[in-house]
DNA sequence: AGCACGCCGACT
DNA sequence: GTCGGCGTGCTC
């Protein structure tokens, strides 16, 4: 039996398996998903086993053994393995890094070299050496270092290093002459943490008489052990002596005398140990949520592989129908993995599950410390739980017996990463249910058109599917290969307990321009607001900061620079003082006055928190704001301090970015404010118009969630915009009609798929010939896949031109079906790897990308 | 990615 | 004549 292994190089040439042996004494705990650490080339690396198998492709003899295995259990399980192998084939990177992504970063390797003294030290190397005739002694110099390490006994080569300054080279040959010895660790970040506590070895009976035959001068000694005799459990180290204050020594000795004993304990660190959560029990549904939980029950009992999408209006109760279906995931003895963007992870969305699983559910998110994350995670691992709730990554949480996946929000941009695995959750959830045979449910108040798309006939799709297929290469053909599943729509459109939805105004701020009102806030939310603030109702407010001052628009008539080949707005590019369209390079200078009317109130668009927050001072003296956004939730558990104070009404109005729009409850928020509505809208961005649905449709449904009615600003320049009137009138159904008509006409995603490729170099012209070739270079291979319709945008310059003194260009391929495009980026990309590297030329691929800069 | 092996300039 | 620069190529 060998061993292939994935070793921690994220480079092209390491990219495969390498085999290894397996030495008898590793047999048992040599696992599919075994991390390890293995002899690569001169050094030792860790890695991961992916594959047990009988035959390597390469000569046995020369195979060298695994040198040791790194976890009592497996960290990964074999069929997150197989899921690892997808997600670097259908995103493009490195397999390790696909591993790496799956595993919490406490177990991402330090790698550390230490030097100890060699064997053929001076005792040892004396003899041998003096009999042949070697000179023998010692530069004063060698003398010193040997001292030095021994006294340490090991040390890090680093820190060996800067002691004895240019000394390197005879650092180096004392290594080879075998008077020092170089060895490699490979060291967790974290590991469990553990804590000393004190065991009683005896009864109390027992232990207050080996307190009476102590000396009476061992005063603190007696107090100890009658402390254990009242109280015979175990106790941590630190707590008795605080309680008794006394010293660590104090019980040092008694367990010397051998009346107690003191041991390492494993202790997870559960960040949320010092909560009580009040039990919950499942609510009774409404007839719109039985009938979903009906359809999603069923599934879940029948064991098979089905995606739901489930479009229910905010505040229709789609967190019990998640609740009541994950019981009847658990009933079946199978887990459940929910997934909630990391914004809306909030204290209030863990009560939630914990109140009604209790110490079943283990939480991960980012706000975590590395190690409460492991602690977390390990949880999972050891089974001491079977529901997990997390952000995107939580969808590789290592459970064997996955019945369901939820995905709330599933429209959420946040749900793809953004980094190496540039992967979406949610097309990685509907791989990992298929290989479980486990039930999907995508919630969103406002789904995504990809989702949405999901839903048609096969007809309607004109054969295209928005995750593809899995490649056909894969080391096992599992559940992967299955063609993918239609979803499956289930709606919900009333709210519970028959509250309406809140009442939208729109507010077009030409109006209030053309008639003097220069203020951020329109006249009629500004009498909303000093309404509320009578009225002691609470408001919330959003602005959105994206899009600051990276757009153009006229303030009289709201014309918007758009690009004429794109019909996309035109990103603003400081440094020429020209505005330009990233898809197609299209470029014009910037204008003075506005094309369109002829006003000279056209600018940059955009202003920032802060300054609504001084303006609602001015405007409403003694009116107590909590601004919200990166500079104020920075700082561990600050969201959940701000969003405490709101709750218990010590301040009016909570005033932020997109955190304010999602997911929050609030009784007692009866307005809602829009500031400026088309910041996102106006982003140079395909999905802008679906954002802003999105976005005004999840902050409206802040407003009226309980007893008191809620009321919607929307103050936008655009007030004609579909989005906008869409969302005004809560019409999901026509707000997608008109997005996939545009979608369609244009050919953008769902109807193709897109992957974008960033080149970058310190050098515009070796980087626009290298972008140049790179796109000539796939231009030439997608001829081969005709008729695959397949469109290749670019070069262009980047949206962002150059990052950290780095120029970058981009292409953009568009295409239909499922032809495995992404190899042929990958080929294309393969040709450059010669200049690549000389050069320093990188080059990244993104799968269906969200974020095209 | 490292790290070693291997071939050309400024020093004992 | 050697130490050391970093260009290529391999790692089971």
């Amino acid at each position: 039996m060998y061993a292939k292994v994935i070793v921690d190089v994220p480079a092209k040439q390491t990219n495969r398996g390498f085999d290894y042996l397996i030495p008898e004494a590793l047999r048992e705990w040599v696992a599919i998903g075994s991390r390890v650490a293995v002899p690569f080339g001169p050094r030792k690396l860790q890695g991961f086993v992916v594959e047990l198998h009988d035959r390597p492709d390469f000569d046995p003899a020369k195979l060298k053994p695994i040198s040791e295995v790194l976890d009592l259990y497996p960290p990964l399980t074999p069929d997150l393995v197989e899921l690892a192998e997808w997600v670097s084939q259908t995103y493009l990177c490195h397999e390790i890094t696909a591993l790496q992504a799956m595993v919490p970063g406490a177990l991402k390797a330090k790698y550390e070299r230490h030097i100890k003294v060699g064997d053929k030290d001076l005792d040892g190397a004396h003899g041998d050496l003096l009999s042949q005739g070697q000179h023998t002694l010692l530069l004063p110099i060698e003398e010193d270092i040997i001292e030095f390490v021994r006294g340490k006994g090991s040390i890090e080569i680093g820190s060996l290093l800067s002691k004895f300054t240019s000394q390197g080279s005879l650092i180096k040959q004392m290594i080879t002459q075998g008077q020092l010895l170089e060895v490699q660790l490979i060291k967790d970040r974290m590991s469990a943490k553990k804590v000393l506590t004190v065991f009683p070895v005896e009864q109390p009976l027992q232990l207050m008489d080996w307190a009476e035959q102590l000396p009476d001068k061992s005063k603190k000694q007696k107090q100890v052990l009658l402390y254990l005799a009242e109280s015979p459990y175990p106790i941590k180290l630190s707590d008795l002596l605080s309680e008794l204050n006394i010293s660590a020594s104090t019980v040092k000795g008694l367990a010397d005398k051998g009346y107690l004993s003191i041991k390492e304990v494993e202790v997870q660190r559960d960040p949320y140990a010092l909560r009580t959560f009040p039990r919950t029990v499942p609510l009774t549904l409404t007839p719109e949520q039985e009938v979903v939980f009906g359809s999603i029950s069923q599934a879940v009992n029948e064991l098979e592989h089905r995606v739901f999408l489930l479009h229910g209006v905010t505040g229709s109760g789609k967190t019990e129908v998640y609740l009541q279906s994950i019981q009847t995931c658990l009933d079946q003895g199978r887990e459940a993995i929910v997934l909630v963007p990391e914004i809306s992870l909030t204290p209030q969305m863990v009560e939630r599950f914990k109140g009604r699983f209790g110490n079943q559910v283990a939480v991960l998110h980012s706000r975590l410390s590395q190690g409460e994350r492991f602690d977390e995670w390990r949880k999972i691992m050891l089974k001491q739980v079977n529901v997990v709730i997390g952000a995107r990554s939580a969808i590789f949480a290592p459970f064997t017996k996955v019945g369901l996946i939820i995905i709330d929000e599933e429209h959420e941009s946040s749900y793809k990463q953004e980094e190496s695995p540039k992967y979406h959750a949610r097309d990685v959830s509907i791989a990992r249910a298929a290989q479980h045979g486990a039930v999907v449910v995508l919630g969103s108040a406002t789904p995504s058109l990809e989702s949405m798309y999901g839903t048609l006939p096969e007809a309607e799709q004109t054969q295209i599917g928005s995750s593809g297929n899995p490649p056909a290469t894969l080391r096992s053909i599992g559940n992967l290969a299955k063609p993918k599943v239609r979803f499956e729509l289930l709606t919900m459109r009333e709210r519970v307990e028959g509250r309406p939805l809140p009442k939208v105004h729109i507010v077009d701020m030409r109006e209030e321009l053309s008639e003097g009102n220069r203020s951020m806030f329109s006249r009629s939310l500004h009498k909303a607001i000093e309404d509320r603030i009578q009225k002691k109702e609470q408001i919330v407010l959003l602005l959105n900061r994206r899009g600051y001052a990276t757009f153009v628009m006229c303030r009289s008539c709201g014309y918007v620079a758009e690009c004429p080949h794109c019909d996309i707005s035109l990103t603003y590019h400081q440094s020429a003082k020209t505005l330009r369209c990233h898809y197609c390079g299209y470029t014009e200078r910037e204008a003075t006055v506005c094309p369109s009317c002829s006003s000279e109130h056209i600018r940059h668009f955009g202003t920032g928190t802060q300054r609504v927050e001084e303006e609602l001072g001015k405007l409403f003296p003694g009116i107590r704001v909590i601004r919200m956004d990166v500079d104020t939730t920075t700082e561990k558990g600050s969201h959940e301090k701000w969003l405490t104070l709101f709750r218990n009404q010590q301040a009016d109005v909570l005033l932020g970015t997109q955190m304010v729009a999602k997911g929050l409850d609030f009784p007692m928020v009866t307005l809602v404010g829009a500031l400026a509505a088309d910041t996102v809208l106006n982003l140079p961005d395909f999905r802008a118009a679906e954002r802003t649905f999105q976005l005004l449709t999840q902050v409206g449904g802040r407003a009226g969630r309980h007893e008191l009615p809620g009321e919607v600003f929307i103050q936008t320049y655009t007030p004609e915009h579909y989005s906008i009137i869409s969302a005004s009138k809560h019409d999901y159904t026509s707000f997608m009609d008109k997005e996939m008509g545009f979608r369609k006409f244009h050919d953008y995603p769902p109807f193709h798929r897109l992957i974008l490729i960033t080149l970058s170099h310190e050098q515009i012209p070796l980087l626009m010939r290298s972008a140049e070739t790179f796109a000539a270079k796939l231009k030439e291979l997608a001829k081969s896949l005709a008729p695959v319709p397949i469109e290749i945008l670019g070069p262009v310059a980047s949206p962002i031109s150059r990052i950290k003194d780095r120029y970058r260009f981009q292409c953009m391929v568009k295409y239909r079906g499922e032809a495995s495009i992404a190899g042929l980026v990958q080929q294309a990309a393969a040709t450059l790897s010669d200049v690549e590297k000389q050069y320093k030329l990188t080059i990244s691929i993104d799968v269906d990308p969200q974020v095209l800069m």
